[in-house]
DNA sequence: AGCACGCCGACT
DNA sequence: GTCGGCGTGCTC
């Protein structure tokens, strides 16, 4: 009996092992099993599929062990891992790196062991083996880094082999388990005083307590606690009585209480109830109506509801309704919306049906969620991008909120998948129902749903009767600039703010650009420093008060003088969110200001205080990047102002207008949320750009019709599919060399619909020069199919050739 | 990924 | 002349 094995590692193909007739009972696709790769490096991989065909080119070995009872995974969830491989080309193993909790992903670990009959005569040993020979001496035992650690150096393994040939050590290798259960010990009373007389007895009579003042006064805060909560942990009891470990120890002697060690959830416990405390509007009801109509038919159904419509009390009832039916729900949102506000909201009606799953969750936390997903304790997961990984046992519905973000796709690395695409595939595993929602759909999804292959239903009036904000073009080409640097605040967008802040709301200003200035630029010659490792220039940062690369993360002290002409006027060109943070501080004292990008919320829960702060009113206009523009319900907002609408328009991207007007529409649905009405104003230089006019009319379909056709035009998805390969090396002459080359393979049956090799906007990341060939495919699946296969053949042929063997090339299917 | 192997430049 | 740097290949 022989098994296919994923591992986790971007290995070209899934190996085989042998299966000893011992473990033949226990293998089972989905099981983890322990084996070794390569000399003596130990894995857990995951069983793919078993057989019984001896492999020809090659002598397997054998699995060492079998690490589940249970599979890990079901034939669903490796169904997933297989087709995201095919279709995002990249290997299994490299989605199973993503898939699972880095808990369940062992490797081994090697431990280096002092030979006891060696004894202590270390003469024969030169320096370094002496160093790491003492060491063994005293702790018997060493792991590599400790013996890295020894010797100051990383290079160990020459000396601890010859160490082994000396024999004065062996190393064995054990995978190692990071997952621990949390125990925590629990505080009972003796069952004896269970009734009422025997504990009056003890309090009052028994002469155990007699003297001993302290131990009584315990005894007392147990019973109060005991009483208001029930179970009584040891730390809470010693907290909250202030009492000492020795007291609580002389009660236990005693035997007045019991100590119990337990394993406990890490997650809070909630009551497993559903509680729907609210009744739809008629819209929503109708849309919820028109919802489950269309799951009738289709599998997919796209929900457009406009900013601020409650298109997520439509989700709760439809969640709720799966619940009933005893089905799963998968609700992806992206990460930087899962704030607290939509997690207690759901808890509020789900409570302890409902998972939270997501990246700032520690693994231990993450593998107890994948625990209850595969034994249905838990019905609903509210999780992002990776959630779509967990093993679902009868999924009956995913809803996708947002669905037009282009953060559900992976970046780097690989598998880069979109999440929204693959939870359609999963869906479709299952017979589920998949609920696609989104104020400004992707093109994509909206052209699906008009030719019909997804269903359609709308939202169009806002929650509570609320009107769409106003929206005010505001032209930054009638400003005088001073000193030829950029306008922040117009005085028109000044003035506004100031009439919100009176009227005692709040405003909110974007940016799309961190820092303090995205450059500085000599007066005299136009000079610009760039960053020594990538093709880009530096930001300005004021907090740091130094320049950083936003690509490499490299810091730079400030220049002052000119590296061409040595002249020392700089012109900061541009702003980012700290300057204007800075500005509005400036230019209305007083006000209370905050900046909301990745530099103020790094940490894990920074974003969330900083949305309570503003929810609390205790901020009263938020700086921000994109992160402003997820989801957020601030009722008091009444002014959104768009400060460089110009560089949202300026991508050089077939998706800027869709970006924009994305961005735009969602920033202004922040506004007059509530009552009241909300204003929006945008700056700009382009005023006649088309998509600012349909962001003004909030006109959502006259925007599609007008990008729709261009994109027909220009043969961009959805009419055709991208596939981007990104060449990457340190030499500037073999990228180009290798990405001509491929081409030139590939130009005979695919010439037509290949765009390059070109150079990216930024062709040099981290001292590695990049290019680029894009494919524009018809939407032809067995041509897709054949065009993939050939890509990934070409470039084997590529690297047969020694010359380009370290040519990285990196295939990326649906490129946002 | 991680490790072994092999080739070339910097010091004894 | 050797040590150790890194580039390259291989793992069932």
């Amino acid at each position: 009996m022989f098994a296919e094995v994923i591992i986790p590692l971007a290995l070209p193909r899934n190996y085989t092992w042998s299966v000893p007739e011992r473990f033949r009972e226990q293998v089972r696709p989905g099981v983890r099993v322990e084996v070794v790769l390569g000399k003596n490096k130990k894995y857990a991989g995951v069983i793919r599929t078993l057989h019984d065909e001896m492999p020809q080119a090659f002598e397997p070995k054998e699995i060492l062990n079998v690490l589940d009872v249970e599979p890990i995974v079901y034939p669903q969830q490796l169904q997933l891992w297989h087709w995201i491989a095919q279709y995002y080309m990249c290997s299994e193993g490299e989605v199973m790196a993503a898939a699972l909790p880095s808990h369940f992903k062992l490797s081994s670990e090697t431990t280096i062991v002092f030979n006891e009959e060696y004894g202590e005569d270390f003469m024969q040993l030169d320096h370094d083996e002496f160093l790491v020979a003492e060491a063994l001496l005293i702790k018997k035992e060493l792991k590599v880094p400790e013996v890295q650690q020894v010797l100051d150096s990383s290079h160990v393994y020459p000396v601890i082999k010859r160490l082994i040939e000396k024999k004065v050590c062996s190393v064995w290798e054990a995978l190692k388990e990071t997952y621990a259960p949390k125990k925590e010990t629990f505080v009972m009373l003796n069952t004896a005083y269970d009734n009422e007389d025997a504990l009056a007895d003890l309090l009052n009579e028994d002469k155990k307590l007699q003297r001993a003042e302290k131990q009584m006064e315990l005894l007392l805060s147990y019973l109060h606690l005991q009483k208001t909560q029930g179970e009584v942990t040891k730390s809470e009891l010693l907290k909250k009585s202030g009492a000492s470990d020795a007291q609580l120890k002389g009660l236990v002697d005693k035997n007045i209480l019991w100590l119990e060690k337990r394993q406990i959830d890490r997650l809070l416990y909630l009551p497993r109830d559903i509680k729907i405390d609210f009744s739809l509007t008629p819209a929503q009801e109708e849309a919820y109506e028109k919802v489950k109509q269309s799951f009738e038919q289709k599998p997919v159904t796209l929900l457009h509801g406009v900013t601020a419509s409650g298109k997520t009390q439509v989700y709760i009832r439809l969640i709720e309704n799966a619940i009933r039916q005893g089905k799963q729900v998968l609700y992806l949102l992206p990460e930087i919306a899962l704030t607290s506000q939509i997690i207690r909201r759901l808890q509020k009606h789900f409570g302890g049906y409902i998972g939270i799953y997501h990246s700032k969750f520690n693994q231990n936390e993450r593998i107890e969620i994948w625990n209850k997903v595969k034994t249905g304790e838990l019905k609903v997961v509210l999780g992002a991008r990776s959630s779509i990984f967990l093993p679902f046992t009868d999924l009956g519905l995913i809803v996708i909120d947002e669905e037009h973000d282009p953060s559900f796709k992976q970046q780097e690395p690989a598998p880069r998948y979109n999440a929204r695409d693959a939870a359609i595939y999963y869906a479709s595993l299952f017979k589920a129902k998949v609920l696609l929602g989104s104020a400004t759909p992707s093109v994509e999804s909206y052209y699906n749903a008009q030719q019909q292959k997804y269903g359609f239903v709308e939202l169009a009036e806002r929650f509570g009767g609320v009107k769409m904000p106003t929206i005010e073009l505001v032209d930054i080409k009638k400003i005088p600039k001073l000193n030829k640097e950029k306008v922040i605040l117009t005085p028109d967008l000044k003035a506004a703010i100031q009439r919100s802040l009176d009227a005692g709301k709040q405003v909110i200003l974007f940016q799309n650009r961190r820092g303090y200035s995205p450059y500085q630029v000599c007066q005299t010659c136009g000079w610009i420093p760039h960053c020594k490792f990538c093709d880009v220039s530096l930001n300005f940062h004021k907090n740091t008060n130094k320049l950083h690369c936003h690509y490499c993360g490299t810091v730079y002290p400030i220049v002052y003088t000119c590296q061409a002409c040595g002249n020392h006027h700089f012109l900061q060109q541009n702003f980012g969110t700290e300057k204007i943070e800075e500005h509005v501080e400036e230019q209305l004292p007083g006000v209370k200001v905050a900046r909301m990008d990745v530099d103020s919320v790094r940490g894990k829960t920074a974003h969330d205080n900083l949305i309570q702060q503003f929810e609390q009113q205790r901020i009263q206009v938020l700086v921000g990047t994109q992160m402003v523009v997820k989801g957020l319900d601030f009722e008091n907002v009444n002014l959104v102002g768009v400060l460089d609408a110009d560089s949202l328009l300026s991508f050089a991207d077939f998706r800027v207008n869709e970006r924009a007007f994305q961005l735009m529409e969602q920033v202004s649905g922040r506004a007059g949320r509530k009552d009241g009405e909300g204003h929006v104003m945008i700056q700009v230089a382009q005023m006649a750009h088309p998509v600012l006019h349909y962001v003004q009319q909030h006109n959502y379909p006259a925007f599609f019709n007008t990008e729709i056709e261009a994109r027909r035009q220009f043969f961009y998805p959805p009419f055709s599919r991208i596939i981007l390969l990104t060449f990457r090396n340190k030499s500037k002459e073999l990228v180009d060399g290798a990405a001509r080359q491929l081409a030139e393979y590939l130009k005979p049956q695919y010439g037509q619909y290949m765009i390059g090799p070109a150079e990216p906007v930024v062709n040099r990341i981290r001292n590695q020069y990049l290019m680029e060939l894009m494919f524009k495919l018809p939407k032809d699946s067995a041509l897709i199919q054949q065009c993939k296969q050939q890509i990934q053949d070409q470039i084997a042929v590529l690297h047969y050739d020694k010359r380009f063997r370290s040519v990285v090339i990196i295939p990326d299917v649906d490129t946002q």
